[in-house]
DNA sequence: CCGCATCCTCATGGATACTG
DNA sequence: CAGTATCCATGAGGATGCGG
């Protein structure tokens, strides 16, 4: 893209940030750092081209950098520190979005991890947690896990240790209950929860 | 632009502002309300069909509304609330940009408004202010005024009230000192201070 | 004047095929 | 696996025109 030329801290950080795809790459690695082909298995409708001109151009400018894997083959993507620090206005877009969230999908792609970044974009402001609880969230066959600590909210895949509480429920209606606009006690029909439901509310009750 | 079509919240996010341009019309709206002269004037570079373009794409979306004004001619473009919630994005990416800026213009187009966002953007976080305090900072013969309370930090154009001092100083040398990077005390040569230093010190000291 | 719309040129994005 | 190469479609940029 050609750079707007203006000395303002937002047109400089679209010269960097602002092409298409480029977000997208960015949020697709503070999910967690991945493989070329993972990022295109990430990044449905990008074209193989495009996705290697943005990872040069993104690594040039110091956003993300390649490393080499101890067991030799292949390269890994991953954040630099200044790349990472993108989350808090990556998150702040998600925030922004929720109306357009809750609508529905709409027939458009979807993968489990998208929902991991929103929960954690929703739920980390508010440093909700008297008590100390880990819900998993399944979606799709993946399980997100929640956990909940007096210093705030974890989100990430889940790690194998035991969950208070087990919720299914389609994203819309867990996106709805992160952000504020739904009631647990409105939805019986359209959640399932085993196990601890008094946890599953101290994490995405009202 | 094309929609990436995926149920994320960031993707539909960037369907809506992600166009070339969109944000930075968002900027020059959370700066004041404009009318399309105004805005080309404080948009350096931009095509004005692409504005006008830009100008019913985002008020189809919802972002921006059209008011008449009492006076009767002429339009004037405004945020809807929305669209004014973009303002922590877009203050969270001029603080990721800190880097590029103090760099120095190296010839771009600047306007003092946006020194006046950027300043927004650096100082509210960090609530700072046992102390009240009124500084007005003179960037291109326009004086941006900053008032701290206990409240936090306010950012606008000069009101006409009385200041407790007058700063003169370069854009990259103001927004060294917001972000921390850069010490009053270190810069005697590169900082004009008229009244009391104190109370420069409490607003933009370390 | 102000608020756009049209026209044209060139840079960028997108889809697919192909390679070290 | 990690990209290039190629070709076509779309969108940006710039100049200019035009109605209220």
């Amino acid at each position: 893209m050609r750079s707007y030329r203006q000395y303002c801290g937002l047109a400089r950080a679209l010269d960097i940030v602002g092409d298409r795809w480029n977000l997208l790459i960015v949020r697709q690695l503070l999910i967690a750092p991945a493989r070329y082909q993972e990022l295109l298995g990430g990044l449905p409708g990008i074209a193989t081209n495009l996705l290697a001109d943005r990872l040069r151009d993104l690594e040039t400018e110091g956003v993300i950098e390649r490393r080499l894997p101890d067991t030799g083959n292949g390269i890994i993507y991953a954040l630099t520190d200044w790349g990472a620090a993108l989350r808090e206005p990556v998150e702040g877009l998600i925030r922004w979005s929720t109306p357009l969230m809750i609508r529905g999908a709409d027939g458009d792609q979807f993968r489990p991890h998208w929902l991991g970044l929103a929960l954690s974009a929703l739920l980390t402001p508010r440093a909700r947690g008297n008590r100390s609880a880990s819900v998993g969230i399944v979606v799709d066959g993946e399980t997100i896990q929640l956990r909940v600590e007096r210093t705030g909210v974890k989100v990430g895949p889940h790690d194998g240790r035991n969950l208070d509480a087990t919720v299914h429920a389609d994203p819309q209606i867990i996106l709805g209950l992160a952000a504020g606009v739904l009631s647990i006690d409105d939805l019986d029909a359209l959640i399932d929860i085993q196990g601890d439901k008094a946890a599953v509310r101290a994490i995405l009750g009202a």
